[in-house]
DNA sequence: TCGAATTGGTTGCATAACTAACGATATGCC
DNA sequence: GGCATATCGTTAGTTATGCAACCAATTCGA
């Protein structure tokens, strides 16, 4: 088994593992200090909402790059915090547009914050020119995969 | 609220949630068509055990950068299907050295085979450079965090 | 040397992920 | 109209993660 395997497992641990759990890690104790009982996961999937509220579930999974099954969850736990409410569409019974209540709507401008204050300590000391390779990079290797 | 945070929202599921899962989720399906029947959690402790056999369920901790209660479950799983054996030391009895089986053992040539063929999907089109820089960018966001 | 603090590991609880299978509604084709 | 097919969402089962609390063994200091 030649050595380079090994530097690719190394680089396997990058790319999963390491910076992507401590990130969201430290946002997660962020929103707790600040009193904001959510889940990283969940904040992930109100920010989609805030940028454009009622979507179906199906978008929500599209938009988070999800699985059916783990959106229905989260919506199950959004809508037990009454953060989101289930509206079955009209034109399509099949269908549940996801509507932001009120306090659902109330979190966005502290979570957002929040998260803003998170990446710009996860961020420092790295050039905004070597941040936007790094995302071409993740994005090819996503574009690649999916 | 200004519109460069959700530019900052985007570059944060780019980090967390976008590459690294669709990557472990890349890798997971390889081992399954190959009938190799371990998550790609577990692979990536028996990847340091290959590396370094014996080592302490702390030393895992730090290697793998996961919490104690992560490796003792990720133990449990291995050790059920007979990959590894806890073998608690002589000098400190605490601690429990982790062993590879011959079975464990086995899995080594044909699984990083494998990691290494779902890199090169993933890196297609990546030049070994910007590989490099974005571990960089990587790595330094992980030094900022922990 | 004895009691406090530290270290290695486990357990309990909540949340989330994937797969597979399943209902219910819509659509499309004859 | 009626049956096959596709789509949207849910449920079940297994695995993994984080946090907090815990036990047992070791170490350290007065």
């Amino acid at each position: 088994m030649p050595n380079n395997h090994f530097s690719r497992g190394e680089l396997y641990s990058f790319i999963t593992g390491l910076a992507s759990t401590a990130l969201a890690r430290r946002l997660q104790k962020n929103f707790k200090q600040e009193g904001v009982d959510i889940t990283v996961e969940q904040w992930s999937v109100l920010y989609h909402l805030w940028k454009e509220d009622g979507l179906s579930q199906q978008e929500l999974c599209n938009r988070s790059f999800r699985d059916k099954p783990s959106i229905t969850r989260l919506v199950d736990n959004l809508e037990r915090q009454r953060l989101v409410r289930r509206v079955s569409s009209r034109t399509d019974r099949r269908m549940n547009m996801i509507h932001l209540t009120e306090a659902g709507r109330e979190l966005q401008v502290l979570t957002i914050t929040l998260a803003d204050r998170t990446l710009n300590e996860a961020l420092e000391g790295v050039s905004p020119a070597d941040i936007e390779l790094c995302k071409g990079v993740l994005q090819q290797v996503y574009d690649n995969l999916k």
